[in-house]
DNA sequence: ATGTATGCAAAACATTTGCACCTGG
DNA sequence: CCAGGTGCAAATGTTTTGCATACAT
């Protein structure tokens, strides 16, 4: 039962926001934009407004049930923030991404940190590629 | 001779072109929005529109003299490109940047990209936090 | 001279906001 | 019932485009 996630928020377990969760939580596509979440759900025959998207996405970023990127084509993308922190490697062809995490480069990152006296708040990284596929074709 | 510089790139040495690309190589603050770019032009009383601007640099990061970023908020900031790739970090508070390179982030960056048979093409690591100075104020 | 670049205004996007209506607890 | 949430339309901020004029070669 979702909606008990919700309130715990402070945030009502309300329609749009029960259906944009299920979205992000069963889509085999987990990086999604506002745009893309609010064409899916007109698909499957919800209506919803583009702005409660946005307002729904912006919450759950606030309370940290989601994640928003913004990938260098300068679009921003959201995805369900599963509570580990993980890295991107993107295709630039066919829009593929990969999740990875590497302890050695968290640790270095670390410590760049330290050495400039920064507390650090969040970083990413995103690594642009061709994946092995779009290679062939 | 800048001219010349623009001239090997197939681009003609106009006016505009010539005043951006001084702008970016002079200013001491290296990492500028258009908008930023727009305004100090008009500040040293050049005619310029916002337009040719965006074109300009468009251009210029086409033919690999600037470099383009995304940083969080959603806002575009181009920097000169000097030849040698670096990383950033940011203080959210203040808005100062850090430019580093660590190579034992870049080796397991090109570790990971092999492991999963991707070719590279670009990659971008920005870490957000407050500063020594933010920390006390 | 002539093809390219520019400035301006309008268009195109992505995102946010105001407001009257609706809904969950 | 009523505070908070929603849909719609209008506003915003950034970036792009169309077009007549101006400029570099």
């Amino acid at each position: 039962m979702e909606s008990q996630d919700l309130k715990k928020l402070g945030l009502k377990a309300t329609l749009p926001r029960l259906r944009i969760l299920q979205l992000l939580e069963n889509s085999l596509q987990r990086h999604k934009s506002a745009e893309d979440v609010y064409k899916e759900l007109l698909e499957c025959g919800e209506d919803v407004g583009l702005a409660t998207v946005y307002r729904v996405l912006t919450q759950f970023e606030a309370a940290g049930l989601v994640i928003r990127h913004h990938f260098e084509n300068g679009l921003s993308v959201f995805e369900l923030n599963e509570g580990y922190h993980h890295d991107h490697l993107l295709c630039i062809r066919c829009g593929k991404i990969i999740e990875f995490i590497d302890e050695k480069i968290e640790q270095q990152q670390r410590d760049i940190v330290q050495q400039h006296g920064f507390e650090i708040t969040d970083h990413c990284l995103y690594i642009y590629g061709i994946c092995p596929k779009c290679q062939k074709s």
